[in-house]
DNA sequence: AGCTTATGTCAGTCTTGTTGACATTCCAAG
DNA sequence: CTTGGAATGTCAACAAGACTGACATAAGCT
């Protein structure tokens, strides 16, 4: 970096050269990153034989309690019999409870047991573990742009769904 | 922000607080981007019964042509087993090319042939797009901390390995 | 009463990961 | 120079978890 020319004037002319290989880089850097993002956890998973969609059920359950089975499609992205099937182990094993609803008797509400939440936290535990010390390496600035890229990296409807998450505006 | 307080010795103090919340906003964000990044060229795999797996295929053996089977699954990170159906029916299809080592005969080299090439150029453009609109939106110091804290994220193997890939230290 | 919504289930398919078994090739130690 | 082990790649069989399609049940709504 020349001395002199702040950063900021620097990387404001690659604006304009948005290069295929800078774009590629940063593709990689996404696919390489998700591989770390996922290994923790699912260390943990295989020993349980359960899966990483156990994982995201487990995480959505506990992050919105008595959600129902519609919103955490929605949340999810798979079809229903995709997240049915994991939802049975998961309540037959224990760890999730469904109750019909009361104003809607046709929901199911959706919440971890107490073995749930155990298993939840030794899950995010692993996933904080990581995200941390990356985020500390990094340090803010960078993490802020992180979140930032991130989100302009959704597709629009999940990127509300994300927002709302965040900001607990449900 | 305060005058005369850099952004780095601001946020500095946050590094002290780095909160579960936090921490599953990042991991939330990480989530659904993930989503978007590969939903494009999803679309596009599933048109041709390809799976992201050949799209992994694809674009690694466009980046480093004549790479070997070997070189490939260390990328990757699967077994050569499954990498190995995934080529075979690229091969057959006539998107990849397979020639014998000449100094050992034992490894493959393997290389895109021209059709091969036109379904990269055509994953690639989709997923660069998006890429591309989302740097321009979250801006060039985002970007920068973006790949920081991904970097960060990685195992530390694969980092070497991206960062070969990235500075073409081959 | 009849239509729609929310949920659950059964059956079948596909992709993509796994392990196990095996063939070929290379290399180095005896 | 031979032989045994290591490296590389292939084939087969299996499991997880995604998908579609069809259908059942219950509840809410018009």
């Amino acid at each position: 970096m020349v001395e002199g020319r702040s950063a900021q004037a620097y990387v404001g002319e690659s604006l304009l050269f948005l290069t295929d290989e800078q774009l590629r880089q940063g593709i990689e850097a996404m696919f390489f990153a998700y591989q770390g993002f996922t290994a923790d956890p699912d260390r943990i998973l295989a020993e349980l034989t359960y899966g990483r969609a156990h994982h995201r059920a487990i995480h959505f359950i506990n992050r919105a309690p008595g959600t129902t089975v519609n919103n955490l499609l929605a949340i999810l992205g798979v079809t229903k019999q995709s997240l049915n099937r994991v939802l049975r182990t998961l309540i037959s094993d224990g760890l999730v409870e469904s109750h019909v609803g009361t104003n809607d008797k046709r929901e199911r509400h959706l919440h971890l047991t107490e073995q749930g939440r155990t298993l939840e936290s030794r899950l995010s535990d692993a996933q904080r573990a990581r995200m941390r010390t990356a985020f500390r390496e990094a340090g803010p600035v960078a993490v802020a742009g992180f979140k930032q890229v991130l989100e302009a990296m959704m597709d629009a409807n999940v990127r509300r769904t994300h927002i709302q998450l965040r900001d607990g505006t449900t």
